[in-house]
DNA sequence: GCTAACTGGGTACAGTGTTCGCAATACCGA
DNA sequence: TCGGTATTGCGAACACTGTACCCAGTTAGC
């Protein structure tokens, strides 16, 4: 058993009671972290650059932080922050819709979300909180935790999968300089090499016939359509009303 | 539009033909790339130890790569090669039932490939490969190269999700050094604290009845329910047959 | 045989996260 | 009111990282 040398980050004090105040706080160290993530992408995320930006010796940050995996913790729980205020309507599939969207929408604002919390969950009270509404979708309906359970990971598990590819897709797009359409139709110069070689006939044809008319919401009607399914899914295997 | 300064990787030609015959090859730094990773995780697998592995200087790596990034997508395409030989009985539920599992087998063998294919799509040949293979299971039925894309897209995103959140609870528990029942049950000495609280009921519920028997294999039910689901999903909006 | 292309690899540079030590500060108990 | 002590801010330093640049040695094509 490795002993965690550091106390995870959401039962240490944020600071103590005896010295001087503390010129900043917890949060605008997340806040500033988020702030260059959705400016310059997570990379430019560093200890130095998040102490600049607040105008404080980079070092200082670590009398706020532990390491730097509490920032992003820290930067993930604020931006779940975003999420309060939801309300559902008691319906557990319009709610699981809701859930569903909301989740996508936040996570394409910040596209370095869902990069973070593909691994480890959060244990901040934002995402507690989110956690717990989610959870509420199942009142009243007589599932064990376990099925409940089963039903949110297949759910999110949907929405992170897709996310990322749409994000994947965007960045691919974005670094070529071309459109989706111009990007998929040629596949960054590469796609005649694919064509030509004849090993891929179905990939070609995907290729060729990628330039179908507004495709610039394709993602969307993309998750919609998915989202339906799973919805359809669940609903074969839950109890019929609430 | 920002100008690629290096060419894409399957474009250029492996080694030229007029100098010295290359020492390795590409694959060669692939599979030592793998070896670390798998062994030591992502975070181990540098250009230097790469080279030291090889026996070679570090930026000799150069020559077979332009940059890490490279380097990463060689051993994806290497990794999907282990998908080679998979063979589909023509039922396109028991196929994509087919395509699933094995996907997540791999991911979990290879426990950095998620995290790697999460963003950017590999264009290797054993990628490429993979791709006309899963889209050779609508052959005959006869949909829109969009519904194909849209319901690979939705089953590969849970796999993604899935399979990351499985890693990601494994890390959390081999990192604190705990079985999953133990580490749900007081989740890193955090868990009483949640519970104390009262402010989140339904979650306090989960962790306490987190000790239900055979939670060894509870991804894996986790899993092909989950994966049932969809395939209920999917069968809703498909042609009945093939 | 000569030239041009190519490989191997050392050096160097600008970054990174994080530990350690020290001065300044402000609370707590006496 | 006055130490004593916990706490903050932070510079210096360390061990890493990816990779651009350079040069020597090797081989194929003309």
């Amino acid at each position: 058993m490795p002993a965690n040398d550091h106390p995870p980050l959401w039962l240490r004090p944020a600071h103590g009671t005896r010295g001087p105040k503390p010129t900043h706080s917890r949060r605008d160290v997340a806040v500033a972290g988020i702030r260059i993530a959705d400016a310059e992408g997570l990379d430019a995320v560093s200890m130095r650059r998040i102490a600049a930006d607040l105008g404080t010796g980079t070092t200082s940050l670590y009398r706020y932080v532990s390491k730097k995996d509490d920032v992003l913790e820290l930067m993930t729980d604020e931006v779940m922050g975003e999420l309060r205020g939801t309300v559902l309507i008691g319906n557990w599939r319009s709610d699981l819709r809701t859930i569903a969207r909301l989740l996508r929408q936040t996570a394409l604002r910040h596209p370095w979300l869902a990069t973070l919390s593909s691994g480890r969950s959060n244990q901040g009270p934002n995402s507690l909180w989110w956690m717990e509404l989610s959870l509420s979708v199942f009142d009243g309906m007589d599932l064990s935790t376990d099925d409940m359970l089963a039903n949110l990971g297949t759910l999110s598990a949907f929405v992170l999968g897709h996310v990322l590819r749409e994000l994947g897709d965007q960045e691919a797009a974005r670094r070529s300089g071309l459109t989706h359409e111009q990007w998929m139709k040629q596949q960054g110069v590469y796609g005649p090499t694919i064509v030509n070689s004849g090993l891929y006939p179905r990939f070609t044809r995907v290729i060729n016939e990628a330039e179908t008319p507004h495709a610039a919401d394709r993602q969307n009607r993309g998750f919609e359509a998915g989202l339906e399914r799973i919805l359809d899914g669940l609903a074969a295997h839950l109890p019929t009303r609430r």
